[in-house]
DNA sequence: AATCCGTGGCG
DNA sequence: TCGCCAAGGAT
């Protein structure tokens, strides 16, 4: 049973794979690369930003040796930025401690950082052919629909539970084709929302499909929290320069650069935002003020407004942290979207 | 264990 | 508009 599972799966792989450039290499460089750009990100999102890493680094002593900040720029748009350091920290990592080459265990790999028990099942079956399963949001899908295994999948308790059902179903034989397969098959056809059971390889067995339950599976009980936040942005200009600020821990879009930052819990009119500032400064030339950005994120619900403003008679500045920085030098920081966004919505 | 961390797409 | 989800990991 479990055999004809595997090779079910695997025999469908075969015919329907995706060529993806990730797929044509067992170089574990490219493989990790392009592992940690998938985390929580679709195939057609992380495409160009694997393409753009492996031309500017080909290998792994190229990443180690960029500095941080050409790192995060390169990563600019593609969200969850402590993938970004823990990426260049990890190049270092295997330049300084393995010279170079990627530990080849599972055990092992899970010791680098940005590397958790995906990842390292992944790199170890992909690049060294160790049957170790993946476990992703994927295997989760077809392995609950197929079994009818409905413990909560937001339960970390519950990963145990599929890894030990997937160690029954791997083959040592073809690890990796059985990992890439269930991912695969978990992206394209076993879908969280309407699945194509009817090009499924596995239809016959299914359990969800047998008792149309697919969309009742996985089972995943806890709900996202949406919380509002409301940011005001005060934007310094000194002749064509702008103060902008890095962002610190603790929050979201920590190591890339904004602007000096009023938040509240609440919306402000006009007239608070405006008493805020003079409260804040004296001697404040408001110059401009935008319209309400809104910004979706997955945890939160951002709404800013960007205050263009200079200061009568002096232009040093109060925070330490904020660097004047000209139109060229922006480009090159690492931006949040919302900050891309509205930068260039104002240079036209 | 529960929460946080982005951006984009979909129904 | 809204909730959910995506080749998860760190704390």
């Amino acid at each position: 049973m479990t055999e004809s599972f595997s090779n079910l799966i695997i025999n469908w792989y075969q015919n329907h794979k995706r060529d993806l450039p990730w797929r044509n290499t067992s170089d574990p460089y490219k493989i990790w690369l392009s592992e940690i750009i998938l985390q929580q990100t679709r195939v057609i999102q992380g495409l160009p930003y694997y393409e753009k890493f492996i031309a500017k680094y080909p290998n792994v002593f190229d990443l180690a040796n960029a500095p941080e900040d050409e790192v995060m720029r390169l990563w600019q748009g593609l969200g969850y930025y402590s993938r970004a350091r823990n990426l260049h920290a990890c190049a270092k990592m295997v330049v300084e401690q393995f010279d170079g080459k990627f530990p080849n265990t599972y055990s092992e790999l899970l010791k680098l950082k940005g590397v958790g028990k995906y990842t390292a099942a992944a790199i170890a079956s992909f690049a060294f052919g160790e049957a170790t399963p993946v476990v992703d949001g994927n295997v989760f899908r077809v392995l609950a629909r197929y079994f009818n295994i409905t413990d909560d999948i937001a339960q970390p308790k519950t990963f145990k539970k599929f890894f030990e059902v997937s160690e029954d179903l791997i083959p040592e034989k073809h690890p990796a084709d059985y990992n890439q397969a269930m991912m695969e098959l978990g992206a394209t056809v076993c879908s969280p929302k309407s699945p194509n059971c009817s090009e499924c390889p596995i239809a016959e067995g299914c359990e969800a499909r047998i008792n149309n339950i697919q969309a009742e599976l996985p089972v995943k009980k806890k709900k996202i929290k949406v919380k509002r936040r409301y940011l005001y942005y005060l934007i310094w200009q000194n002749e064509n320069k702008i103060a902008m600020k890095k962002r610190g821990p603790q929050d979201i879009w920590q190591g890339l650069f904004d602007f000096e930052l009023i938040e509240t819990e609440k919306a402000l009119d006009m007239n608070d935002i405006i008493s805020k500032i003079q409260n804040l400064h004296q001697d404040v030339q408001i110059i401009e003020i935008s319209d309400a950005y809104q910004h979706i994120l997955s945890h939160q619900k951002l709404e800013a407004v960007f205050i263009e403003l200079n200061k009568k008679t002096d232009n040093t500045l109060h925070d330490n942290d904020l660097v004047y920085y000209t139109q060229d030098e922006i480009e090159e920081l690492p931006k949040p979207r919302l900050i891309e966004n509205y930068l260039s919505s104002r240079n036209i």
